[in-house]
DNA sequence: TCTATATAGATGCATTTGCATCGATCGTCA
DNA sequence: TGACGATCGATGCAAATGCATCTATATAGA
């Protein structure tokens, strides 16, 4: 019976959809003026950063970030080409890795962070209050995980 | 003096990010799993089908679907390809053309918004209510088109 | 133990995106 | 009118993504 979306609810969802895009593609922007790594890279620096020494699974990091399997295969194999991730076998499952951050790698996040949590700051920071940002989360929340259609 | 951004700023950036990504996906997938061409196809669509007879030139598509300009230029080629859309002459302008969906392109459409409409429905608009919907949309207008940084 | 099934991660191939640039026409200004 | 910079749209080439599948190891069940 929720077959025709609601006219707020069409709103909401356009906004949203034009809304992320564009930011996302501004923070993009941002880094690249810089001569810094894509978006993607800081994803995975930051989720290995904050994993500490005993570092990730693959897998691990395709459930956090979102990205499919076969994406993070090849990001990792990007990062690790660069140095700023290192592939360790792991003693307990001869199939898997760990992927721990290099120094390097620790390095870039840092200066990625600078730029990145610059455009966080400008582009939603300086526009909301924390009050409304904090509605906005809320409201975000709800909408996170919705069960899988079957 | 906006350099480092609040935690909240940076909660409800990471919420805007996860959450846009996620329900794109779902909705993208529904597509497929329909048989239906991807989001793209209808965004370009609906802004011909808006635009009526007259139709639309391909710059005024960039504006308005935040696709690059490369990028409207091969979607419309496949579009024409497959039938979708059709390319005229204007007249008071060499460089351009008008773009103008056909009925093959209304009819597609028509059958995409069948399964889009029911994603929108789904994963948005059964987990908020029409004031919650309203005050989301609210919320994100006031990040919409924030001045390029110069 | 042996077999079947599931899971971790990589990869070949086609499609799409990003980037830079191009050819063509337009508008402006001398 | 002629020259010049701007705008429209296309495209060659490289990189990234999506899809299907593959190899290898792990786990469960007879």
């Amino acid at each position: 019976m929720t077959g025709i979306p609601s006219p707020p609810a069409i709103k909401a969802w356009a906004r949203l959809m034009r809304v992320s895009r564009q930011l996302l593609e501004r923070a993009e922007d941002a880094l690249k003026d810089s001569g810094l790594p894509p978006l993607a890279w800081y994803d995975v620096l930051h989720e290995l950063a904050e994993a500490g020494e005993g570092g990730l699974r693959p897998f691990q990091l395709t459930e956090r970030t979102l990205f499919a399997q076969y994406n993070i295969s090849r990001l990792l194999a990007r990062l690790e080409a660069d140095g700023q991730v290192e592939k360790l076998p792991v003693a307990d499952d001869g199939r898997g890795q760990t992927v721990r951050v290099t120094d390097k790698g620790r390095e870039t996040r840092r200066r990625m962070w600078t730029v990145y949590g610059r455009s966080i700051a400008e582009l939603v920071g300086s526009w909301l209050s924390n009050d409304e940002l904090d509605a906005l989360s809320a409201l975000l929340g709800r909408l996170r995980d919705p069960p899988a259609p079957e």
